[in-house]
DNA sequence: CGTTCTATGTATAAACT
DNA sequence: TAGTTTATACATAGAAC
């Protein structure tokens, strides 16, 4: 489990928010300088501090000047256009935060749907307690994976010495006991975004020729 | 070993290049924003690129245009005090690594040394293809323990129910024995510091009270 | 191209000194 | 208060799409 996240906000205890401005001053001077050097490029930022009466900046006060008076000579309008504001910035983060929630919670539904199908194969007593959604969603997955495991003997019937031997070959064994293993400790459904952190055990990328549990499910 | 460290210089590559520019740029923004929310100061940076006919500026045109402001309406000689300008940060990482080489240098001198008067105490040979140098060290760093088993001695003799029971206790045979370990592996001198990576397996931080091995010594 | 994935390197929050 | 150390989070180079 993650333990130190910083929250991104105004950090109100003195001293940690003044050790932090110092760390962070030095490693963004870095970035600015590593900037310019890798990509051949002009930059420069400044930053301005309770701390010091002089702001600090990057490369120095001539450069400085020098990329400011180019932005400067550049019409308003011009500016706003590829301009990477505040608002825009913020923006951003969110869809893509929320880009990523949308797709924990289509996996969480696929490690939930194929939980219940399990307990249910395994003969656990299962399908008793379930909805109408549930029970449609297992359903669907079952014959999902009949329909990939007849592909899989149709091809082993076509060409036997193929790489990929047996759709029950160990290597597939492994890793769908695996999976197993992983749920058991995680049965509930949408618990991977509470709080701080976000933990993806389900990774399905890679490996597609063996994987019998696909993405495209849930669109 | 380290595989994937980047040189600090021009990208040749050109797609390579940009690709860098891109997620660099986009790494550095969301540093300034982070320092600007976190300590709450003002702060800007300006970006130029030949991949683009605008500069990306953040926080916005107008943020980085009072930022710029405050920054030209102080004096020539002001602005060069506190500045952090190419040379001086160049400067400063050379110190702090050519410190860094410094330290290491005496660490691996430290471990040589005891390798050496390991090798003499167990009497597989030694001492006899050495210079005068290492006997010296050798010598001083008997000397340096055989005092510091006579402060144990001396300790225990005082206070027999101490936490820290006896010379030879369990945690600290263990702890030399990883050590010597260690240096099996590693018998030779300076290669620490070559090539791209610097791993410094002798730490001897913290539990002064255990080791016997001491930072103090080739000073 | 732009995306995504993964192995690594780097930054840095906290705890100590 | 500033430097050191350590564990974690984050940035990002490279490869594969």
């Amino acid at each position: 489990m993650t333990r130190k996240k910083v929250k991104l906000a105004f950090i109100s205890n003195d001293s940690a928010r003044k050790a932090t401005f110092k760390k962070r001053k030095k490693g963004l001077m870095k970035k600015v300088s590593e900037l310019s050097t890798l990509c051949g490029i002009e930059s420069c930022a400044i930053v301005y501090s309770p701390y010091e009466s002089q702001p600090d900046v990057w490369p120095d006060a001539r450069g400085a000047g020098r990329v400011v008076a180019q932005f400067k000579r550049m019409p308003e309008m011009e500016q706003s256009k590829k301009m990477v504001n505040q608002e825009s910035f913020i923006r951003g983060r969110i869809a893509k935060a929320a880009e990523q929630l949308k797709k924990l919670r289509k996996e969480n539904r696929e490690k939930e749907v194929t939980h219940l199908m399990y307990h249910c194969l395994t003969g656990k007593g299962g399908l008793h307690g379930l909805g109408l959604p549930d029970l449609n969603d297992v359903a669907w997955m079952l014959d999902y994976n009949l329909k990939e495991i007849y592909k899989r003997i149709e091809a082993i019937g076509k060409d036997r010495a193929a790489p990929v031997a047996a759709a029950a070959a160990p290597e597939e064994r492994t890793q769908q006991q695996q999976m197993f293993s992983e749920w058991m400790g995680n049965p509930g459904g949408d618990q991977q975004m509470g709080g701080e952190e976000m933990i993806v055990p389900f990774n399905d990328g890679g490996n597609q020729d063996v994987s019998l549990w696909s993405n495209a499910f849930f669109s």
